[in-house]
DNA sequence: GCATGTGAACGGATTCACAGCG
DNA sequence: CGCTGTGAATCCGTTCACATGC
């Protein structure tokens, strides 16, 4: 019997349900209930259950959920309770500042291997990770079986990019150039633009 | 008559929308159609119609839709007609890179305002703009007028940071921190966490 | 003829409200 | 008694399909 799909925007709370338990485990906190989370979230309690019910049992009536546990039942749902390797392709400043980011090996991602263009900066390194030749992008990001890759390249360039990540075998493309890339349908991307959100806001100003 | 409130998702989508025509101009396209720009974004025709009808009546049947007009539609609805100076506090290494972005001001924003509570960062510069102290930044905040504030500082910190900005009239919050802000509703906050979008991915590998 | 704009139909997601169980 | 898990009801967003007008 094959598990249900999943709508991709359960799943896509389910990450903010994690980071939030996680926050409270940190407290010294030991039991939660739906409400505290929602309330913490901003999500309603009747949501988080819903949610949760799609993947199992994980709380006790009357009582609420365990938070460690609840924790690694999300970690094994959004499968990081081990470390993916990451490509990251495109060292300009806003791959150089991905590259720095402190925030990814706690929460189930390492950057395990860098490409640019830049001849200058080929055979560089950051954080003692050498940045290789996009030229050789395919073979390398193959041969090591990574199966997720960052894009911070300039917008001109992210499809052609994006093309050559789906030929080396990688399966989710996190996107920071400003523009929109297709992909197969096997191939899963989302987006990172902080300009798209913040004219989300202003229109309501 | 007021106008009618348009569900955040539309508004949400209006962005992208933008990016994509502003893209078609640059290669120097006059016209183009709903489905043309929807098989860019991975939208239906009919979605994307809908949309904009939600604003007005921007198209020519038979023809489609006069790309530069249609920009200037869009950079009206979503109040990016003119800049917005924003505030950026906490200047660690996410916010240096955010600093540094050179994307933000073509497409409606300027970073006008430093702020961090490091003894060591206040009274340097980045890009000519001085960071100030933390300490100072409600009176400073509301004295320029500013209405929109990009969050860089670590989760501990975000809702202590959030009340203040909040306190000197701020209305629009881009949270890079990797936590949940709470805000009174007549404020908005929109959040980039790249790792919660990273989880979404890896659950369906 | 062709692509928009839009009511109607559809489908999916959220909320409601309560049975069930600790 | 309290909180979960869940069918039922509701709400909302998307797609359909076509009348309209260039």
């Amino acid at each position: 019997m094959p598990e249900a799909p999943v709508p991709e925007i359960v799943v896509g709370r389910l990450p903010l349900y994690l980071r939030a338990l996680v926050q409270m485990g940190l407290e010294g906190r030991q039991v939660t209930s739906s409400q505290e989370l929602g309330e913490r979230l901003g999500i309603s309690s009747a949501q988080i259950r819903k949610d949760l019910s799609q993947f199992g049992e994980f709380g006790k009536q009357g009582t609420g959920y365990n938070i460690a546990f609840l924790v690694e039942q999300l970690k094994r749902i959004l499968k990081v309770e081990t470390i993916w390797d990451v490509a990251l392709v495109g060292v300009g400043d806003l791959g150089r500042a991905v590259a720095h980011y402190a925030g990814f090996l706690d929460r189930g991602f390492r950057i395990a291997a860098l490409f640019d263009t830049d001849p200058a900066k080929v055979g560089t390194q950051i954080n003692n990770l050498p940045i290789e030749d996009t030229a050789g992008m395919v073979p390398a990001i193959r041969q090591r079986g990574l199966k997720v890759a960052m894009l911070a390249v300039p917008a001109r360039d992210a499809q052609g990019v994006a093309d050559r990540l789906v030929e080396a075998g990688i399966q989710a493309i996190l996107c920071y150039a400003p523009t929109s890339i297709s992909v197969p349908a096997n191939v899963r991307v989302q987006y990172i633009d902080p300009v798209v959100r913040l004219q989300q806001m202003t229109h309501y100003l």
